[in-house]
RNA sequence: GCGAGAGUGGCGGAACGGUAGACGCAGUCGACUCAAAAUCGACCGCCUUCGGGCAUGGGGGUUCGAAUCCCCCCUCUCGCACCA
């Protein structure tokens, strides 16, 4: 980007007119502070209220600094969840806090020299403000940032109750190398080869690295996804793919001319007499022994390294290979041996970093055997093909078959001969069926300054000594400088230098830090007991976990959640909690999105500097300048069409910003926030006012016995959106809600115009009132006023009020109307009574005059008659 | 390539197998106004000889009746992708 233009000066279009209206700006304040005072969202640790608990949740933000519309959408949704849950006579925690150790802080740290520290707790008191407008049902006194010692001593005590209990390793391992950022990432880091933060192109490098154990609960993390069922499908699909469950069987082949021994995982033991080559990954131990003698063959190692996730080969999937001229016998057929390969596409992290090749039914191996020139043979002949004439070309035929050109195993099927082959395996004593998991353990060393310190200390004498309980937590030196590449901890002068806790004689503390996923795996379960002495308090644990509604977006669906899940359990097996599934409830809303502009000459433009014409063009604010409308797209810095919600909420309030966000689509969706929507949605909201306002010159009256017409309707309309809002607000589908009060609100508009009659000021009262209410999880604050203004010396507020009841016999129409079908074609509609009986119903519709036409002359064959619906006539012919 | 999901007016979207298009946005016309904004009212899928006909990506099927259920195809979105 070389855009050297200044952006225009962000102007604000003027505020939309004058007029008696909503002061937003006034009420919005008063009632965060009414709830404040009250408590309202306040509940205790381990509560005796004898309520029934329900714990909401949204992800918790990273600390930027300011927040974005997807932190609107994802609040909003859960605030709407937890009034509403509230209303419905939960003891509803709702609590909230900071994602806040991460590379962001020390990237500030060296580009503007403000400490990590300083600059996170500067974001985050900017972002709380911003927070605090949007009037969210928080409960503020169970915030913390994972930053703070007070966190993170607790994180170190896990770490060391996990390492007591077998659920850490320290390794030697091959880890993913970010060269821009410094540091290690794990596998779920890097996507298409590059870094997930950087963008760098990942390389490979073999380092001491500790691991949690994630792989011991590889079993029982796919099949406990099957309880999940309040998790959307796909993403369970996601962790199950990512888990990577299949069968197998582990063998061992010898090499011809020595004693030394390769293992192989395969799939397809069926077609073990299919063999061509044998190929061991380039990290593989026997291709660093033959690289150790060979110089070409350390050549073409160094080549694989260096370019290994290199996008060229993924993208051709080339396949490369060096015959290492080692020979490999069969295990099943006398005096055949085979040549053993180093090729790029085995991969040293799955199976045993060794493969046997068998291109008949293998495509990769196909691809390398052509390449190549290697031999062919098939051993799985499809149903119906010749065995004399079946033949293989480049593709390799991976179906079932019938098994051939394979001793014992002929004439079995695929499935048959993986049993066979199995069972021969064991027999001879060189391999047996295994179950395989695409699972890896989780490296969580960082190399990083901004993160929680790793609880250990290396001694020469002792080993690894973890940090005893009571010298925790172990902090982070305040006094770093971060003006060379690398880890400022291990820069520091004194930090690192201590005394080993078992032997006392000079020892050094570890320098990495926490992977922030840790940070993220068990902040839900601290926010029951956020301030205690111990990580979690079991009666408060126990009574919140699991969290009963989870908020977040899509991009979280395989990393934190499995991270979490993982977490949880080993919380569990080392005492701290007793529930395994964090999330009983999951739910992943969608992007907010917005049209993007440039000029003609290319340069990104900000919504607020682009002016729509009622012709439909576009022109530059202030100006003829032609302005190009773009996609709707992702919002996003470098393509300048990002909303600021801070603006939206000046100028608008933060109901109508919350309600637009809920209005405009399912909230699962990407939806698109555009400028007519969001005044739609103040409009609405000054409607709504408007519409309690105008009952302020009518007298009060005491609920009358019977109503006239007009009365009635609009309480039929009134208690059929009661029940249609609750119905909407338990299947999330929050667009719909809205719509309903929207009808509503038209409803009362018609009883406003209608003739006076006794009782319908009443009716009217009471249908602003469940207006204010029914919207009051969508838009809280403009309930409260008009909720004030129908009861001034009202006690509770409408955050304390439980949920209103819809009166069943007001949801029973005064007459129904009854669609007329013949032959499944509309012909015309009937009034009739409730429940009319069917020949009541036929009369009527036979009595219309449409309908008579389309039926004269024509024998009925039969009618058919859904009460309360619609008939349909079935004739000859 | 594998897996999942989605295709409904100008747009976002509603719709227990039962009057398709609720509600909103945009738009058209009108009222109010000196004028505008705001507000209020009416209209707003396509075609029509004004009877009606056609319409939920396309084609079949089940049914008295299909946006909805089943089969085939097309398109789009997302996820995974040398996992042996």
């Amino acid at each position: 980007m070389n855009d050297t233009s200044t952006a225009a000066p962000r102007q604000e279009p003027a505020a939309p007119d004058s007029g008696p209206r909503y002061d937003f700006a006034a009420a919005e304040p008063r009632w965060q502070a009414a709830w404040d005072e009250r408590g309202c969202f306040r509940v205790a640790d381990v509560p005796a209220d004898g309520k029934p608990k329900y714990y909401v949740l949204e992800m918790f933000p990273y600390p930027s600094g300011k927040i974005h519309m997807g932190h609107v959408r994802n609040y909003t949704l859960g605030d709407v969840v937890a009034r509403y849950k509230r209303a419905r006579g939960f003891s509803v925690m709702h609590p909230m806090g900071w994602d806040a150790f991460g590379l962001p802080a020390e990237n500030a740290a060296r580009e503007r020299g403000v400490h990590p520290a300083k600059w996170t707790y500067e974001n985050i008191a900017n972002m709380r403000a911003e927070l605090k407008r949007m009037g969210l049902s928080l409960e503020w006194e169970r915030e913390f940032a994972t930053c703070q010692p007070e966190y993170y001593r607790h994180q170190q005590k896990l770490f060391l109750d996990f390492l007591k209990a077998g659920l850490v390793e320290r390794k030697e391992s091959w880890v993913n190398w970010d060269p821009i950022d410094g540091t290690v990432l794990a596998n779920e880091q890097v996507i298409d080869g590059r870094g997930w933060r950087s963008g760098a192109l990942v390389e490979k490098k073999l380092l001491s690295q500790w691991f949690l154990s994630i792989t011991k609960y590889a079993p029982d993390l796919l099949e406990a996804l099957d309880s999940l069922d309040r998790w959307p499908e796909r993403v369970r699909l996601m962790q199950a793919n990512w888990i990577g469950r299949s069968e197998g069987a582990r063998l061992t082949f010898s090499l011809a001319d020595s004693q030394e021994t390769v293992e192989v995982y395969t799939t397809r033991p069926d077609t073990l007499y299919g063999m061509s080559f044998l190929a061991i990954a380039p990290e593989h131990p026997l291709a660093a022994a033959v690289a150790s003698r060979n110089p070409d063959a350390e050549a073409f190692v160094a080549d694989c390294r260096r370019r290994g996730t290199s996008e060229a080969v993924i993208e051709t999937g080339e396949k490369l290979g060096f015959d290492t001229g080692l020979r490999v016998k069969h295990p099943f057929i006398e005096g055949a041996t085979y040549p053993v390969w180093i090729a790029n596409f085995v991969l040293m992290e799955y199976g045993t970093g060794a493969i046997f090749g068998c291109p008949g039914h293998d495509q990769r191996d196909m691809d390398f055997a052509r390449k190549y020139g290697l031999s062919v043979t098939p051993v799985v002949l499809p149903p119906g093909a010749d065995a004399a004439s079946f033949t293989l070309g480049k593709e390799a035929y991976v179906g079932p078959g019938t098994i051939i050109n394979s001793g014992f195993m002929n004439g079995l099927d695929v499935d048959a001969a993986k049993r066979a082959a199995i069972g021969k395996l064991e027999q001879l004593g060189i391999g047996q069926g295994v179950t395989n998991w695409r699972l890896r353990d989780w490296g969580v060393s960082r190399q990083r300054y901004w993160g929680c310190p790793i609880p250990v200390i290396h001694c020469k004498s002792c080993g690894v000594v973890p940090v005893p309980d009571d010298q925790l937590p172990v902090r982070l030196p305040d006094d770093v400088t971060f003006d060379k590449p690398g880890n400022p901890l291990d820069h520091h002068p004194t930090w690192k230098h201590v005394d080993c806790p078992t032997c006392g004689k000079p020892a050094r503390r570890e320098t990495d830090t926490f992977d922030t996923f840790v940070d993220s795996s068990w902040y839900f379960a601290r926010y029951c007991s956020p301030h205690a002495g111990v990580p979690l308090v079991r009666d408060a644990v126990d009574h919140w976990m699991p969290v009963d509604q989870y908020i977040g977006g899509i991009e979280h669906a395989i990393l934190h959640l499995l991270y979490s899940r993982f977490f949880t359990r080993a919380m569990k097996d080392t005492g701290h909690v007793s529930v395994e599934e964090p999330f009983a409830g999951l739910f992943t809303q969608g992007m907010v999105n917005h049209e993007s502009y440039r000029t003609e000459d290319g340069h990104w433009l900000y919504p607020d500097e682009v002016e729509k014409r009622p012709d439909g063009t576009a022109v530059r604010r202030g100006t003829d300048q032609p302005v190009v409308v773009g996609r709707v797209e992702a919002m996003s810095k470098s393509k300048r069409n990002t909303i600021d919600p801070g603006a939206i909420i000046a100028r608008y309030g933060a109901d109508t910003a919350r309600w637009f966000i809920l209005s405009d689509n399912p909230p699962e969706r990407d939806m698109e926030w555009t400028e007519s929507g969001a005044a739609g949605a103040f409009r609405f909201t000054q409607r709504v006012f408007r519409l309690a306002e105008a009952l302020d010159g009518l007298p009060a009256e005491t609920r009358p016995d019977s109503f006239g017409a007009a009365g009635r309707t609009l309480r039929r309309a009134t208690h059929r959106c009661i029940a249609a809002v609750t119905e909407a607000l338990d299947s999330f589908a929050f667009n719909v809600a809205v719509a309903r009060l929207y009808e509503l609100a038209n409803a009362i508009t018609e009883a406003e115009r209608a003739a006076a009659e006794p009782g319908l000021n009443w009716a009217r009262r009471e249908a602003v009132e469940m207006l204010a209410r029914l919207g009051s999880p969508m838009m809280p604050h403009l309930a409260e006023d008009v909720y004030a203004r129908l009861y001034p010396v009202a006690d509770k507020l409408v955050a304390q009020l439980p949920w209103p009841e819809a009166d069943p016999a007001l949801l029973v129409a005064e007459s129904v109307t009854i669609a007329v079908q013949v032959m499944g074609k509309l012909r015309g509609t009937v009034e009739v009574a409730p429940n009319a009986a069917a020949e009541v119903v036929f009369a009527a519709a036979e009595a219309d005059a449409n309908v008579a036409k389309a039926l004269e002359g024509k024998r009925i064959v039969k009618r058919v008659h859904v009460p309360n619906r619609i008939v349909n006539y079935v004739l000859a012919g």
